[in-house]
DNA sequence: CATCGGACTTGCTGTCAGAATT
DNA sequence: AATTCTGACAGCAAGTCCGATG
């Protein structure tokens, strides 16, 4: 597994993630899976009342908020802890207790916070502007020190720490005054903005006045081009003819800066090597000019500049949206609250289990024990919708039929033993809100109830179930006792694992009657597997990360929310007795079947096919076509968006750059995102304080630094070395600006999926991600695999050109539990194998004397000896084997690329080049999955 | 064109069944 | 048979992208 490519030195980064799945190294720069989820966001809606109060307030004090900003922008590194407590938490009842105290202390807070809800949003204010002042700075730092020192074995050890507590609260303070910042900033930015305009319509005008309009700044105008950078930033700007030497050396980092991994190293380098031969000719000389003096000498251009309304930052052009958004959130308050109070309990449900076809099933089902491997040989024949013709009309069906959703079971109220505890007083509840009082005993156990705004969303909407009665009396969720519920709870729990066989069979039995009845549809003919088929039953909301909604109602779904898709001519579904639908349609140009609205994030879910359907199956293999595509026209993308860093339009630049990221990095797009969800980012949206530029790292020149939250409250912390045009662009990009500000504010997805479409139809941002991972697999395959190699070591290659895609993508998992352990008792295995091999060889010794002078019996002995020893040695193998993948999986998911980023093509193709089993590496879902694939790729397949 | 919401994909985690082990 | 371990999967949250809308 040799990563490194020496000669230039230059990238054997171990922070450049593809290198990591080798092994060892996995953990070198801090991507090692401890991924942290929380968020620098919190509730921070109406603030812009008090907007200009705080801008006064900022301006005033800038200084120190200066540094406390630049605290700020090591917080995110600093939650690690966080996450992995929560995500270890169960396993901790221990400190629990202590951390609910801490909890208790926060209540009192909270109460009164719910109390004066009004006011609610300036006590917010006030608060976070203290916390800014006070809190932040000693803690954080304390905790940006420790996070930035421990390795990832210290973390381990972090995760343990008791601290959190004192912590956590402080991160959301923390966190809700960052956030203000950030967009106090925003808001400063956009009065700014006169300036900010000035500076680029000066450049415009110049560029003007050199007769050269922005888009075809042109080699041959190099020159022109040159003087016209100079003036407005000089970053960029004036290039001078290099040494040879200097040039050689950029080619070789340019080459290998851009390299996914060693084995694409080859390709890269020739790929981007006439982008750089380019970028040589102009490579900047002015490094050396400290960046304040260029400051100066840009803001001083810039005051003389005149409008140009293009090239403005996009949040200066952004209209308030603020005003809809309050509406809206009041339509969505007023709404839920009708829904709670009016129609919060109908008896659903019902439960029919039909049992007609049973017949059928029974006999596939009496050898039961086979389970799924056995059952369900392919039940019908395939529908290879593959080979047939498509048409493009936008239809996704012709004729749609289904039994519409299941929903869930209605709640069944306690037992009369089982009680709930108010202030210490037995009391009766309402089912309805004893339904909700149980959604929250039930997660007593978990580390969320320790969570302030979990607390605080839980207790005001049960507050809205509960009668007026109820609500008089149930005033402090601290002195409700759900004890007697959990241990209610747990103990059915308890019961239900350790249900008799036959009560197992039966249940089963009955949920496979319900899947049969209500698990397919008819669709165009065919009968295919429904996703979803059941509805969400009602709960408490956990959104991921520091969501400002986690704890919420989650309400019970009716009848009366559903809308039916179906065709017309279809026998259409009916609803439980009692109810009716909220709408039936006859849409064909969406793929789903049934939708409702959830009520916590106002979003419809839907119920969908199954992967295995045509529908979704097209839609997958078209996927992988169209990353195919970008595949022909990379090299010309890559040259263009090099040649786009040296554009006189900052637009352009920053879309140029973001673009490098997307591809070289595999960074998802980066959608805007409202306030009342966690703060998370990609690629177009992140912040100055996101990544940090360092001239040089660890013998490494140009690093770029990131580190943010990405989606699902994922930590992404890489470090990239950049060629240095890009990282002179960042260095342009974040002046003046505080941490809070947009990276790329002339930049958002709407604007660089046109541009990606105008390069290539269909391209979009995560087309880059399919492509390079894809491309990735099957560099990597090439490289790994060893046409004999044993199976076993086959695989383990292949999980090896997995693993490389899935750091790529940064997909992680948390430490299973129990993985030490788990290790250990392999090593234990291993050891013990090794015993035995040795004793075995000595038999076989044995046995070899004797075989040679002795009779046709002994030398049978010896053959079977021998067959012996070789099949211990391949246990020993398989064992090892199993070992390192074990142990570098650790911390990164292979599932998600397997599923959704990989053409499965490559993966066959290989399984059948190099006599895999398809099962070893796709499961049995799987296989449903990529049914197409496993049918239409040969050995020769190509991505 | 900004914004919104709908549709669909992507992604992590907890649970549970079946396999492995004792 | 009991217990532990593990992979598969359900579940559902959270992204991306697109087109309608005003």
């Amino acid at each position: 597994m040799e990563v490194e490519n020496g000669a230039n030195g230059e990238d054997s980064s171990p922070s450049h993630k593809m290198k990591e799945y080798n092994s060892d190294t996995a953990q070198v720069n801090g991507i090692n899976g401890y991924s942290d989820k929380k968020s620098h966001k919190s509730e921070h809606k109406d603030k812009h009342r008090d907007k200009d109060r705080e801008r006064d307030k900022e301006k005033s004090k800038s200084k120190e908020h200066k540094s406390s900003k630049d605290k700020d922008r090591h917080s995110s590194s600093s939650k690690d802890k966080d996450r992995d407590k929560e995500r270890h938490s169960s396993h901790k009842s221990s400190s629990r207790d202590k951390e609910r105290s801490d909890k208790d202390k926060h209540r009192d807070k909270d109460k009164h916070r719910d109390e004066k809800k009004s006011s609610k949003d300036k006590e917010k204010e006030h608060k976070s502007s203290h916390d800014k002042d006070h809190k932040s700075s000693s803690k954080d730092k304390e905790r940006k020190d420790k996070d930035k020192h421990s390795s990832s074995k210290d973390k381990d050890k972090d995760r343990h720490s008791s601290s959190k507590d004192k912590h956590r609260d402080k991160d959301k303070h923390h966190s809700s005054s960052k956030d203000k910042d950030r967009k106090d900033k925003n808001k400063e930015r956009k009065s700014e903005k006169e300036s900010e305009k000035s500076y680029d319509d000066e450049r415009e005008k110049k560029s003007k006045n050199h007769s050269k309009h922005e888009n075809d700044v042109g080699r041959e105008d190099s020159a022109r081009e040159d003087s016209v950078d100079e003036d407005d930033n000089k970053l960029i700007i004036k290039e001078e003819p290099e040494s040879q030497d200097e040039v050689d050396d950029k080619n070789a980092s340019a080459a290998s800066s851009c390299d996914y991994n060693l084995s694409q190293f080859k390709s890269d380098e020739s790929r981007f090597e006439d982008s750089t031969a380019d970028v040589k000719q102009e490579e900047d000389s002015d490094e050396d000019l400290p960046l304040s003096a260029r400051m100066e000498h840009t803001s001083v251009k810039r005051k003389i500049e005149s409008d140009d309304e293009d090239d403005m930052p996009l949040n200066a052009r952004k209209k308030p949206k603020k005003e809809k958004k309050e509406k809206s959130e009041k339509k969505k308050k007023k709404r839920s609250v009708e829904d709670d109070e009016e129609e919060w309990d109908r008896p659903v449900k019902k439960e029919k289990i039909k049992k007609e076809k049973d017949s059928i099933k029974t006999e596939n089902e009496s050898p039961k024990k086979g389970g799924r491997k056995k059952k369900e040989e392919e039940p019908q024949e395939v529908w290879k919708w593959w080979e047939e013709e498509k048409k493009d009309d936008g239809k996704k069906w012709k004729f749609l039929e289904h039994k519409g959703p299941v929903f869930a079971p209605p709640y069944e109220p306690l037992p009369d033993h089982v009680k709930f505890y108010y202030d210490g007083k037995e009391m009766k509840l309402t089912p309805e809100a004893e339904e909700v009082a149980s959604f929250y005993s039930k997660m007593l156990d978990h580390d969320y109830t320790t969570k302030e705004v979990f607390n605080n969303n839980f207790f005001k909407d049960w507050r809205k179930v509960m009668s007026e009665s109820e609500r008089k009396v149930i005033k402090d969720l601290k002195k409700c006792n759900f004890k007697s519920m959990h241990a209610y709870y747990m103990d059915l729990a308890e019961k239900n694992r350790n249900r008799t066989k036959e009560e197992k069979q039966a249940l089963k039995e009955k949920n496979e009657a319900l899947i049969k009845e209500y698990g397919f549809c008819n669709i165009d003919g065919h009968k295919e597997k429904i996703g979803n088929f059941k509805i969400e039953p009602p709960g408490l909301f956990r959104g991921r990360g520091e969501h400002p909604k986690m704890g919420m109602l989650k309400r019970r779904v009716e009848a009366e929310d559903i809308i039916i898709n179906c065709s017309q001519d279809s026998k259409i579904p009916e609803p439980p007795p009692g109810h009716k639908w909220k709408e039936v349609r006859h849409d064909d140009n969406v793929t789903w079947l049934a939708s409702w609205t959830e009520n916590v994030q106002n979003q419809v879910k839907y119920i969908m096919l199954n992967p295995s359907s045509k529908l979704k199956g097209e839609k997958d293999w078209q996927k992988y076509e169209t990353a195919r595509r970008l595949h022909k026209c990379i090299d010309k993308i890559r040259e263009e968006y090099k040649d786009d860093w040296k554009s006189k339009e900052m637009r352009i630049r920053q879309r140029a750059v973001a673009l490098y990221f997307i591809d070289k990095l595999a960074l998802r797009a980066g959608n805007e995102k409202d306030e009342d969800q966690a703060d998370t980012v990609g690629c177009c949206s992140l912040r100055v304080e996101h990544i940090s530029l360092h001239k040089e790292k660890d013998g490494k020149e140009y690093v770029v630094v990131f580190d943010f939250l990405g989606k699902d409250s994922i930590r992404y912390y890489n470090e990239v070395p950049v060629e240095k045009r890009v990282f002179k662009n960042l260095q342009l990009f974040m002046e003046h600006k505080s941490p809070g500000d947009d990276l790329f504010d002339r930049l958002n997805t709407a604007i660089m999926n046109k541009h990606l479409n105008e390069l290539m139809e269909g391209l979009t941002a995560k087309v880059f991600r399919t492509y390079n991972a894809s491309w990735t697999l099957q560099q990597q395959l090439d490289k790994l695999t060893n046409a004999d190699d044993s199976v076993a070591e086959k695989i383990l290659a292949y999980n090896r050109a997995n693993r490389a895609v899935a750091i790529l993508c940064n997909h992680q998992r948390s430490v299973p539990k129990g993985h030490e352990k788990s290790m250990e008792k392999l090593k234990e295995k291993i050891d013990a194998k090794k015993e035995a091999i040795k004793d075995a060889e000595r038999q076989v010794k044995d046995a070899a004397k004797d075989a040679k002078h002795g009779s046709v019996k002994e030398k049978t002995v010896y053959d079977k000896k021998k067959k012996m020893l070789q099949r211990l040695k391949e246990q020993l193998t398989k064992l090892e084997i199993q070992e390192t993948d074990r142990d570098e999986n650790k911390t990164i998911a292979l599932g998600t690329s397997k599923l959704n980023y990989l053409d499965p093509r490559i993966s066959v193709a290989w399984c059948k080049k190099y006599g895999v089993p398809i099962e070893k590496i796709y499961n049995k879902t799987q296989r449903d999955k990529f049914r197409w694939a496993i049918d239409m790729a040969g050995p020769d397949y190509v991505f």
